[in-house]
DNA sequence: CAGACGTGTGTGACAAACTCACAGACCCGC
DNA sequence: GCGGGTCTGTGAGTTTGTCACACACGTCTG
């Protein structure tokens, strides 16, 4: 038998798979390479394969008719795409966007072998329905956020989110208002306030973070 | 061989479906009826089975934790809850709950026939996903509307889409302000605009569409 | 029938968020 | 050092959300 290939180490929930079912996965796994900020998916482009996503990370976003964009999830490595996989086989046209946040590194399954595979894999259906699962609730979150949460709080949730091991974003104003689907003038008075607060310290397209317990303190803040 | 049973007919995307696993289905299927108002599902209730509803709808609601609701999709006939489906197979715990519009027909299908399901039959597997497709798209626009669109815009949308066939809404303000996300002052007066514009007409729980056309001027407006 | 109660609606005052318009500030290349 | 693009700051006006409370309507009950 042989080794599997490397990329599924970076898979857990297809640990299972085995056997033939293995090797026919291997078989019709193609992988590419992406650079940061490429397009992988988007209006109008139909979707032939399920995206697995070995490393990087990928935004997933809804751009509006009037131009406005909002953030609706990150697919990690390890993860798989589940709108893609929607339209694999439903032939449905999707709104939403899909970018390469880092360079990347993908698994592509053609649709026909990917059908096979929910044939003929538990596994492997267990594995598309986990992800399934994971995207809908966090889209029921992304709608109670919008909805109902106050932005200063969503700010600071996001801000402790996106920041690096420095404390410190590398995002510009209007980043973070697509990252929660708002006008880059609010960002920019609430960043204000919070620097006002101590909290933080602003520069032209860095925030480097003070305070995070009472940036929590207020994220918690019901 | 035997009949299709009646409920088959209201799922066209089941059509395909014959032979041995037609039997299956037939087999494994089993009927419920549910009153007006019912909990079909809510935070905390595991699902164990695929649920097709035949007749009626349902509604598919997000509560918040402040106690704030909002509408997230509804379900009509024939079609399948993919909400319960994700939960089926990935255990994950879902946060929404999903309501009796109307009294209700359905079909359950046990998630061990519905794995096997999936496995044997590729017109299943295409309307499962079909299914999925279609809310998660819901979703995305439920979240467009949320983030970027004026409340008179989709209120109208929302009073065009709900009303019966003699033009009224049988609805309390506070149940078009959880179809909307919004509080219940805001659609008051919002109505109250309306009736000022000659739109419609207010009384006690219900309310009378007039000038339709100029409602959907606005509903279309961008 | 009067009163009590629950539910639905109207409204004012204020706070938060979005929009529009524009002014500076910063950065990079020339 | 100057000019262009990008990023940030700010004021003014509108829309939406929050809070508090008054009032209207229907039903039940004594």
């Amino acid at each position: 038998m042989l080794t599997k290939p490397s990329w599924r180490a970076a898979f857990p929930g297809l640990a299972d798979i085995s056997g033939q079912v293995s090797a026919q996965l291997d078989r019709t796994a193609r992988s590419v390479q992406l650079k940061r900020g490429a397009q992988i998916f988007g209006p109008g482009k139909p979707a032939e394969n399920l995206f697995l996503l070995v490393s990087g990370t990928v935004r997933v976003q809804q751009v509006s008719e009037g131009g406005r964009e909002i953030v609706l999830y990150r697919v990690h490595s390890g993860e798989s795409c589940v709108l893609t996989t929607a339209c694999l086989l439903a032939f449905e046209d999707y709104t939403a966007e899909g970018i390469a946040e880092t360079d990347i590194e993908a698994i592509l399954i053609p649709r026909d072998d990917f059908d096979a595979l929910m044939a003929i894999s538990k596994a492997f259906r267990a594995f598309v329905f986990e992800a399934y699962s994971k995207r809908i609730t966090d889209l029921f979150l992304v709608i109670e956020e919008i909805a109902f949460k106050r932005m200063d709080i969503r700010l600071a949730q996001k801000l402790l989110d996106l920041k690096d091991a420095e404390h410190t974003l590398h995002l510009t104003h209007q980043q973070l208002a697509v990252e929660l689907g708002t006008a880059r003038e609010v960002i920019s008075r609430q960043l204000k306030e919070f620097e006002r607060r101590g909290w933080l310290s602003l520069s032209r397209g860095a925030i480097e973070l003070h305070d995070m317990p009472a940036m929590q303190r207020l994220a918690r803040t019901f």
